[in-house]
DNA sequence: CATTATATCGAACAGTGTTTAGTTATCAAG
DNA sequence: CTTGATAACTAAACACTGTTCGATATAATG
């Protein structure tokens, strides 16, 4: 056992090293993700931005393709960290509150982080797809699950079946997450810059989760949240 | 007047090698396009597959970023001449057939063109975005706007103001698409690996549907749609 | 200390998109 | 038909890209 500066159990002076680089770069990818676009996050530039040789990089990533893998699970481990977060802040809120948190926190998260989102859900690598028993349908989950947690308590009232009641969460859940993630993917790709997007997502959501037999959110969560999303972006700088 | 051999108003020879040529490049294009991916089709290769030197390519196309939104605007038209031909083919159908019948073929067309569904829909190109007064946001109305038709139609019974009337079937209309828009995305781009896609969206959609207070499509329509589109499929090879 | 695995590097290879200067083919008019 | 203009085309070069290979230095382990 080597001396372990800081007691980290087994941690030698070049794992840290390691864990902080791999850190950098994914840091430094996902700036570029985010101001040049997925075309301008690039290896050679990558290696620049750390003052290393291209070659270097291959000890930390297989290649371009892994890290844009790496840079994908961070980012959905982001956009499931965001919706707990929010879910977190208004635990106290009621069930249909809860309800309509969710997609609130989507959208935010998904505007503020519109290339991720894309690089997320859809195929950006030429032949790229996410493995059956990969980690990212794992992570995928992790998103989904919350969501039909609380639906699943808003119908438990009403329905007794546990079988047939799974059955009709999880269809639930799949309309509303099909229509909150359909609008919010639209407009994060300036599809509906010809119309009033906020307005219309919370108007349809509202509409849909009614539709469902869900109970209502109260009429002024959504600004309430808005101005606690806000503070909460203004804290991480 | 130079001889047009055959009767092309002004169409010199030159201009129609060029629109052949261009008609080419754009097949070329797609088809790297939908093996390879975006990152595939590239400007070498292309010239490479007509027989010419990259430079002259210049003559047909600004670059390789002009060349992908004329691949855009072709997309969309296809998607577009999709969807109308389904409800030209089902035009005697009812009111509510119809209604269902436009995300059917949207569907469709989606699982047949994944890379063209997320070219059209997302954006990959580092810096593009949809000028306001462009020929894109065009074509998205073409795709658009015969669904609000048919919702109008149906919703014209129930409702009198002309005013009011338009703004809840666009609305609705936004619901709609939103809600298929959302689970096509989903399952492009293999979301949905985890259940039957198939079945929970026409379930979801006549849910909307009945929602949004229109009138149901007939139990049969899904399957007497696929039998129609897949020998439309066969028919084009 | 000696050994062994890890990390780093320079150089090279085969690609890429784009520009420039120069050449050839095609068109429209005299 | 001939002439001048315009469009089409090319080879060569530039500055990039991701990746591989062999050699060298560094850190961890016996």
């Amino acid at each position: 056992m080597t001396p372990s500066p800081l007691d980290n159990p087994g941690e030698t002076r070049r794992d840290r090293h390691r864990r902080e680089l791999v850190d950098q770069l994914c840091d430094e990818a996902r700036l570029q993700l985010v101001t040049g676009g997925a075309g301008s996050v690039t290896w050679r530039g990558l290696a620049r931005s750390v003052g290393m040789s291209p070659a270097s990089l291959y000890t930390y990533f297989d290649g371009i393709d892994a890290l844009f893998t790496e840079l994908i699970l961070r980012s959905y481990g982001a956009l499931a960290a965001s919706t707990e977060m929010a879910a977190a802040a208004f635990r106290d809120a009621s069930v249909g509150d809860q309800i309509l948190l969710g997609p609130l926190a989507y959208r935010h998260w998904a505007l503020g982080h519109r290339a991720e989102f894309n690089l997320i859900f859809t195929d950006q690598l030429p032949g790229y797809t996410a493995e059956p028993g990969g980690s990212t349908v794992d992570a995928q989950m992790a998103i989904f699950r919350p969501m039909t947690k609380a639906i699943a308590a808003a119908l438990g009232e009403d329905v007794s079946e546990p079988d047939e009641q799974t059955g009709d969460v999880l269809q639930s859940a799949l309309g509303l997450w099909g229509l909150f993630h359909g609008l919010v993917s639209l407009e994060v790709n300036h599809h509906l810059n010809w119309l009033d997007a906020r307005e219309t997502y919370e108007g349809r959501l509202r509409w849909a989760i009614d539709a469902a037999g869900l109970p209502p959110a109260r009429a002024e969560l959504a600004e309430e949240f808005d101005l606690w999303a806000e503070s909460v972006d203004r804290c991480a700088d």
